[in-house]
DNA sequence: CGATCTTACGGGATTCGTAAACATA
DNA sequence: TATGTTTACGAATCCCGTAAGATCG
């Protein structure tokens, strides 16, 4: 003998309509249905809920006193409903993204603010940790989303997607590398270096693209952010290699950045997810816009 | 595509149980049952809760942001329907009352007390007023039921009980009449009299009283309320014909009450609920009582 | 290969609507 | 008598359990 959704909505709209067959009409049932689930409520509350005759229906004292009590469950069990509907549309929910800063720093804040133009109760929850965290974060589930760096090959992480961010030259607007419109890797065999530190997933890419080119660089500073890299290139103390959507260098109007003609200096970007996790479909949709402004890798 | 309890309290089960099976135990079904029961709420809500395989069983997002949600609700429902047997059992819910005064300074107090040392839930509302007032509150359905005086004869009442209260003089310790063991009419008359005033229920029985038996009062004075009379009589300004259950004239030390032999002083008290009217289980119960605490009126 | 979820299907309980009976102002 | 609730009953639906199938670690 359980409590019935149903039932409960027929108490409440009887009670408003103060009427069986107005209220039954409202709920698009017929009438004898209804007496019916008012009496089984009854049964199972163990009380009269309605004195009710053919001419008029009134609530008895514990059905007044039960009246909100249910109601109010109700309304909340429908708001739930609401809620859980508009997450399934896609309409609500969080996405919870791990990126590496670049990322996090350069395309993603106008991704956002473009997505919650056309989705407003979208909520966001970024990480923006460096490369092997991303993926352990994917992996943990703390994540659902990551934007990660590398050829990542890890077989709990599906990718949904591969990009790629060019690597470019960053030199003072006076330097002698800034009037080409190009540069080869030969280029920069034996001039000072500003390189990010080794661990980062930039720092990989160069060296690789250097060993293969068989250049012998000649590292001035390694830092570990770009901004500080950025700042040493700046002073004249060498030239650098970096990203050429981050953030730091684009917005220094002291600097130019000169593509390198060069296959292998590109940083591969992957959007994974953890292999077998569906994916709340605000995020699904939101990795669609993602895709859409990220350029597809050859 | 409606919501349904049942599905609610699968997914709950089902999360917290983090598995199928157990769950499927706990909720004392089969566990296919239960897939279909968690697919058909995925369906209502347009979205996966669980991403499962034959080995594990974990949450998605979406889920994970639902639990919450559906749990506390389906909490509150729970909750709600436990309240509702309650008042069905008769284990709580409101006494909605109306009586007159001198019941209420009476019986009534010890009668509450009693009741709630078995029923700690009840709660009471206690409106006293005069019979007429009385009447008309249960018939307006503001108290379930009421102590009235007099035969009342109201279409819409139902009498659950009748009692009666028996007048008694009053008089002080020293007083002529306080030797007698009981008194008769014929006693009073020409006697100084403190009687209530005209339109209190036992000034109409005292009239009546006095009138069949030709007695000729004396009426020193006429006070509203009955404390007030005791006040007269204790300072020797007249005996009183009050009822016997009176607390104003129990609680007077200086004063002794003497029975009066006839018949005719007597109060008639009903216990009264509308017509059609059904009464909530608490309140049946203290009807009953109540009865036993009144004795049945010849 | 074994534990566990999913699919398929038959039977039983639930619940609906129609029609007729019933009750009260 | 008219309006509105209750009862009765057949039909459609829903929902469960059993058994067989699929899948992943």
């Amino acid at each position: 003998m359980d409590l019935n959704l149903r039932d409960i909505r027929a108490f409440v709209t009887v009670a408003q309509a103060g009427n069986f067959t107005r209220a039954a009409t409202r709920l698009h049932l017929s009438q004898p249905a209804l007496t019916v689930q008012i009496r089984r409520l009854e049964e199972t509350v163990g009380a009269r809920l309605f004195d009710r005759n053919s001419r008029s229906v009134a609530l008895t004292q514990t059905g007044r006193e039960l009246l909100p009590l249910l109601q109010r469950s109700l309304n909340d069990m429908e708001q739930a409903l609401r809620d859980a509907r508009a997450f399934g549309e896609g309409a609500s929910g969080t996405v919870r993204l791990a990126c590496l800063p670049t990322f996090a720093s350069s395309a993603l804040p106008e991704l956002i603010q473009a997505f919650r133009k056309r989705v407003p109760q979208a909520r966001f929850q970024i990480r923006d940790v460096v490369a092997s965290m991303v993926n352990t974060l994917v992996r943990n589930e703390e994540a659902d989303i990551g934007v990660t760096g590398g050829n990542t090959v890890d077989a709990t992480l599906d990718v949904l997607h591969m990009s790629e961010d060019r690597l470019v030259v960053v030199c003072p607007k006076t330097h002698a590398l800034a009037k080409k419109r190009s540069i080869k890797v030969s280029d920069l065999d034996g001039m000072p270096l500003v390189l990010t530190a080794s661990g980062t997933s930039v720092r990989a890419v160069v060296d690789a693209a250097l060993a293969a080119a068989r250049c012998t660089p000649d590292i001035a500073c390694e830092p570990m952010y770009m901004m500080t890299a950025v700042a040493m290139v700046r002073s004249g103390l060498g030239v650098s290699v970096l990203p050429a959507t981050a953030r730091e260098v684009r917005a220094e109007p002291g600097l130019v950045t000169r593509p390198i003609d060069d296959p292998s200096f590109v940083r591969p970007i992957a959007l994974v997810k953890k292999r077998g996790r569906t994916l709340p479909r605000v995020t699904e949709e939101f990795v669609n816009a993602m895709v859409l402004a990220m350029p597809e890798r050859k």
